[in-house]
DNA sequence: ATCCCTTGGAGAGTGCCACTATCCAATCAT
DNA sequence: ATGATTGGATAGTGGCACTCTCCAAGGGAT
């Protein structure tokens, strides 16, 4: 298909594919003749997975290129490259506060040392030994600081319960990645299934406030 | 206090501080002369859950004024108010696709059964009654939606182990809101939890979603 | 009292960034 | 032949959270 089928399936204008194409999210199309390209289901599902990154992950350009360039990456074996493309997502970019400078910020460390343990009574072996390289991890550790700052310090024991339920969550993800045999079809279903069920697990919460807020204090129905 | 104190208490500019009190983010402080207001610490805490509300709920500045104005809205009793609070919270801006138009959209509408069936499982029976009026139950439906047209459908059976996560999320929210006495702290506290918390919940998925994965992958450690 | 600093207030400007509009020459469709 | 389309390059737009610049009216230390 070309370009103008393109952006009909996809629902994307073309002028947004072309910036697409020139950022390197999506690859270019293969060249049939001088002025024009081919482009094939793949490029499809690939825009609509940048579709998913930029607009529902809310992530940057340049960001979601890294993500995409994960998913690709043939030169490590599949698992290592599903860890990869999770930890290239970033979690929140706001929190992201690299502290590999000076590290000075009292609360930076004491919500370190709060991530450390709960780790260690979740019972999470690999998370810490990665270390500070992940996103994630940052994003976990800038979270608790700011909490503090925020008035609302949090304890070991507060943290725990959503520890567990974030264990429950992972089992869950990775089933549902599991269901994929193509081994890239899996990397690929890792990155857009945590990206597409945020929103659907953040509105769930907000819902079951409610619920359970009506629950206790509801007289009435 | 005056305003440069504020300002370093806080960490954020005078600058900045005023662009809140322009946009009625914050009260004006109390009025001491002609030109010089008084501020106290209700506007040092304000002003670090308005901090909280944009930078870590990401949401613009004139969502987080609808926020504040439904956490002081004295017009209705306790227990509304919390429950206004948090609908008030938008659960992703890009989701939110207000379907009050004509809604044509199949997808859309697929997606709507399929939240409303979820609700009758998990055995919510106050939220489908709320309605489209929730911005939470707008953006479940546009994500379940989003994902149908991603190329990744999801049946209610898939729906259902993250809405009994989030339920059991819910309860630990609201006991975490329960612990503070004074009616209005309650409701702060659920919005600032409701929105600190989400960092630390995403990010705690993504460090489980490593864990799961190598749980089940990794031979070696 | 004086002299410089700070304050509240208002308006315009900035920077970022995803996208979009405009052109263009080469080529395709008919 | 001829009007539409394509890939490509470049410049522009819009939204939005700030941030800068002024300014007149007070303060505070001496």
């Amino acid at each position: 298909m070309r370009m103008a089928e393109l952006s009909e399936r996809s629902g994307i204008p073309t002028a947004t594919i072309k910036y697409y194409l020139r950022e390197g999210l999506l690859r270019p199309g293969h060249r049939v003749t001088a002025t024009q390209s081919a482009y094939d289901d793949g490029h499809l599902r690939r825009l609509r997975l940048v579709r998913a990154l930029i607009q529902v992950g809310r992530m940057p350009v340049a960001t979601a290129r890294e993500v995409l360039a994960a998913i690709e990456d043939d030169s490590i074996d599949h698992h290592s490259r599903l860890g990869a493309a999770i930890a290239a997502l970033p979690a929140d970019g706001a929190l992201d506060a690299a502290f590999d400078a000076d590290e000075l910020d009292e609360e930076t460390r004491a919500a370190r040392r709060r991530a450390e343990e709960l780790f260690e009574e979740l019972g999470w072996t690999h998370a810490p030994a990665r270390g500070a390289s992940e996103a994630a991890y940052r994003v976990l550790v800038g979270a608790i600081a700011g909490l503090a700052r925020t008035g609302y310090p949090c304890e070991v024991s507060d943290l725990l319960p959503y520890g567990r339920l974030a264990d429950q969550l992972g089992v869950t993800d990775i089933d549902m990645v599991e269901r994929y045999g193509d081994p890239y079809e899996q990397v690929e279903a890792a990155v857009a299934l945590t990206v597409l069920y945020e929103p659907v697990l953040l509105s769930l919460r907000r819902l079951a406030e409610a619920e359970e807020s009506n629950r206790r204090y509801s007289s009435r129905s």
